[in-house]
DNA sequence: ATCCCGAGGG
DNA sequence: CCCTCTGGAT
């Protein structure tokens, strides 16, 4: 994609969706980091169904920790890898009560040494919760930049370093809500749905006609 | 490359 | 039935 399509590009949907935020519920740092660790290979919707019950119980690493692993995880059993999840959730608690004074860190070194967060979490925090114009390539992100043209890359390391790139600074804040979102609700994964697409000119997705077009009218066997 | 892993949609 | 959902660790 060329750099003028890409300023299009983000254009349509800054003008949508002005001040893009993030759909997963929370209300600290604490409680953004556990949900977005939670949120691996889940919907939003899920994590929030889970989070919404949990966090009156407990919303801090003490009281986590305090909870204990079993009751976390029945918690958070509606969610998929949820043994995982728990231990990394208890785990990673403990770690910020020993090595941060019960705080989330800001800094992408300390983020990664916790137990759950790997690259794409971290840069969910530093954008979310700190306000760094990172680019965490999640599922949606790879999608969108590869198939529109946007940033194509062969791995989400490298489509984020693309990102980094090519992304006007105007935009670099809040590029990772628009894009998320635009692959939520328009490009989605199995059928894109184009022909609702606000972003339709600036894209170079090569079959974008095909998925635009009506449903191909069924060719009756019967003609008249 | 594989495993983990439930819920919702087609 | 199959695919997808704000991945990370081995």
């Amino acid at each position: 994609m060329k750099p003028e399509a890409r300023a299009e590009f983000f254009r349509i949907l800054r003008d949508a969706n002005p001040e893009p935020k993030s759909e997963l519920d929370y209300a600290t740092p604490y409680e953004l980091l556990v949900a977005v660790v939670l949120s691996a290979q889940a919907t939003d919707k899920s994590v929030n169904l889970a989070t919404r019950k949990l966090y009156p119980v407990a919303n801090t690493p003490s009281a986590l920790v305090a909870l204990g692993e079993e009751a976390l995880r029945e918690a958070i059993k509606t969610i998929g890898l949820f043994r995982t999840k728990a231990k990394n959730v208890i785990a990673l608690s403990r770690m910020l009560l020993e090595e941060h004074g019960g705080e989330v860190p800001r800094t992408r070194e300390a983020l990664e040494k916790l137990p759950g967060v790997g690259r794409k979490t971290a840069n969910v925090v530093l954008n979310v919760a700190f306000g760094e114009p990172t680019m965490a390539v999640d599922t949606h992100i790879f999608r969108v930049a590869n198939r529109t043209g946007l940033a194509p890359g062969k791995d989400p390391l490298a489509v984020e370093l693309k990102l980094l790139k090519v992304v006007p600074e105007e935009f670099r804040l809040h590029a990772h809500h628009w894009l998320i979102l635009h692959g939520r609700y328009t490009c989605l994964a199995r059928s894109p749905r184009c022909g609702q697409c606000p972003v339709y000119g600036p894209c170079g997705f090569k079959d974008k006609a095909k998925f635009a077009a009506p449903a191909a009218p069924k060719r009756s066997r019967l003609p008249k």
